[in-house]
DNA sequence: TAGTTAAATGAAACAATGTTGCAAAAATTA
DNA sequence: TAATTTTTGCAACATTGTTTCATTTAACTA
């Protein structure tokens, strides 16, 4: 769809800002940071007009959230009973309550190998579920 | 297996700290931040401390990382194309290259639904496969 | 088209998060 | 106990994200 046509339907003003984050996304079908696009964008952009901007396209669908595998995470106990040395993130799920925040392993839930994309490398897994857990229903 | 062990076996001194920590997540089977821990711990520990002290659990496999739902997250287009109005990341994987960086959406492998953990609702899902892309190889 | 209205922007201030370097303190080793 | 190496705390700094408010701009209306 074209940009002017998404900011139309979805009532948000046809902005310079806005068409120039929107071209970034249509000229690359991959995903980017908010320091990503910030870069793009030089200094024509102020920072908290992208971060609004973002919020904003999220919050009407134009744009989805990916979490990335660095930063802002949790830690847990790895399972050293399972007679397994090293237990990474890689060959279990997670569950996240988001009544009361908690973060658990889910031992038992092998994650699903699925065939990787054509000449991709899979190393690593990260399977991550939302919801609420038995304690906060 | 025990603290004391833990660390004489990591060849990691025995501190007051790192034991504190190790206690904390001996006695909650489930995940805590970096700011959560800091909180349980008060004003005792440094906040450098902390995070030297979960940056060597977890390079010799203490613990492993969960990358969490809510910040540090990359943004991707929505495929408007597939006739679906709304698409979330819940509903595909996401894969990851470490070499160059690179995120992107894997249109095609939706995520096999796990039967959820008793009592559990499950809302969203995010799978996040890292490793080397073609490009990269 | 000019004036009005509501949305979007930029700037400043602030808070939270994460990193680096260095000197002091503490834990192991001899 | 003394020597050695690791760990710690602190200061400084960089990055990331939020809030407030005045100004600008886009869309609407007469």
């Amino acid at each position: 769809m074209k940009a002017e046509e998404l900011l139309l339907k979805h009532k948000l003003r046809k902005t310079g800002n806005r068409l120039a984050v929107l071209s970034l996304f249509a000229g690359h079908s991959k995903a980017f940071s908010h320091s990503e696009i910030q870069a793009k964008m030089g200094s024509n952009m102020d920072r908290v007009t992208l971060y609004r901007i973002l919020d904003a396209f999220e919050k009407c669908g134009i744009l989805h959230k990916i979490p990335d595998d660095e930063v802002s995470v949790k830690y847990a106990l790895c399972d050293h009973d399972h007679s397994v040395e090293h237990h990474h993130s890689d060959d279990h799920a997670h569950f996240k309550c988001h009544e009361c925040g908690d973060t658990i392993c889910l031992e038992d839930y092998e994650i699903p190998s699925l065939k990787s994309p054509h000449g991709f490398r899979v190393d690593e897994k990260f399977l991550l579920l939302g919801g609420v857990c038995d304690q906060c229903q």
